[in-house]
DNA sequence: TAATTATTACCGAACGTTCGTTTATTTATT
DNA sequence: AATAAATAAACGAACGTTCGGTAATAATTA
């Protein structure tokens, strides 16, 4: 798929870090052929990068976890979501990617966090947390998924990915 | 200081998104004048601000956090440190800024992560926390604060910085 | 102290390179 | 034949960098 392999560039090296040449090697095409898909640019190539990586954790990770059923259920479904999304931590955050440079994407970002947040936040509450402790838990639960993939990358180990998936339970149920 | 305005690009738009023009702008200097300074260049500043920084915090943050005395006071003479150097939560780290370009920073990165999470544990075993747990605390700690700063810059708040703030002490202490 | 030399700090202008993008043309598909 | 897909070649603009020279400051000499 070729947004999935402009996704891994955008996701090594930020937006301003990925070229237009790097993006083409990665395509497997030539610079100008990209501009055929994507009369945008880089900017739509960007676009839809986010678009595509959104949808895919709102259907694998969100859904999961707002859906009716068992809490314990909702959130291993949902941490096999984020395991796969982050490649068990290898792979960097669109959204921390994309929000350091401040550009188009600042409000697509705000509103996915607060997206994640706010699914966390139902779980937890259909878990038994009181409404007020679910939102801290659920904002602590983002945090930690966020750092961890900050310290994997900056550590060059996937273990505080690992055990951010571990801890997420503990943090989220009862 | 000259190396505190540069670290401001740096910290806001990352190293590949900081330009020459930008630098010399926030230094009100120009381009060439630059170069006096950093014969270097633009990695040779990136370098110089990141030591800098890492030499304030480690004054400011690791010292109180290794030193003798009191584990509550000393958390919180680093949580002001963190506090200041991060303004908040307003100001990216560097960590997290360098270290997603993959470059001659990796190792100064992992290095510095490193020792926050040793500093970190050295304090909740001060505290009583038994080293395996301290371990552990140490390291969730250190990927709050990662996050937080992620959420904060994400969202636009600076409440999940100072949520993190206030959780630090019940994860390190007792 | 005054004049002179070194040294440092800074700047305008240009360098070659790479950037993102466009145009014109060829190849493939239907 | 017509439409879509891919490309080679080139574009202006911005990039990081270099260079020659000018102001300012310090050191040395007389």
């Amino acid at each position: 798929m070729l947004i999935e392999r402009l996704s891994l560039v955008f996701r090594e090296v930020g937006y301003t870090g990925a070229s237009l040449g790097m993006l083409a090697d990665a395509a497997g095409l030539q610079k100008a052929s990209l501009y055929h898909r994507f009369p945008g640019g880089k900017q739509q190539m960007a676009g839809q990068v986010l678009d595509t990586a959104l949808d895919w954790f709102a259907e694998n990770v969100l859904r999961p976890l707002e859906r009716e059923g068992d809490p314990r259920e909702r959130l291993f479904e949902a941490l096999l979501g984020i395991d796969g999304f982050y490649a068990g931590g290898a792979r960097a955050c669109l959204l921390n990617v994309f929000g350091a440079d401040e550009g188009p994407f600042t409000l697509r970002i705000k509103d996915a966090l607060n997206a994640l947040i706010a699914a966390f936040a139902k779980l937890a509450a259909d878990a038994g947390q009181p409404a007020e402790r679910a939102g801290r838990s659920a904002e602590r639960a983002a945090t930690m998924l966020q750092g961890s993939l900050v310290l994997s990358r900056g550590l060059g180990t996937q273990t505080p990915f690992r055990n951010m998936l571990l801890e997420l339970p503990r943090e989220l149920l009862k």
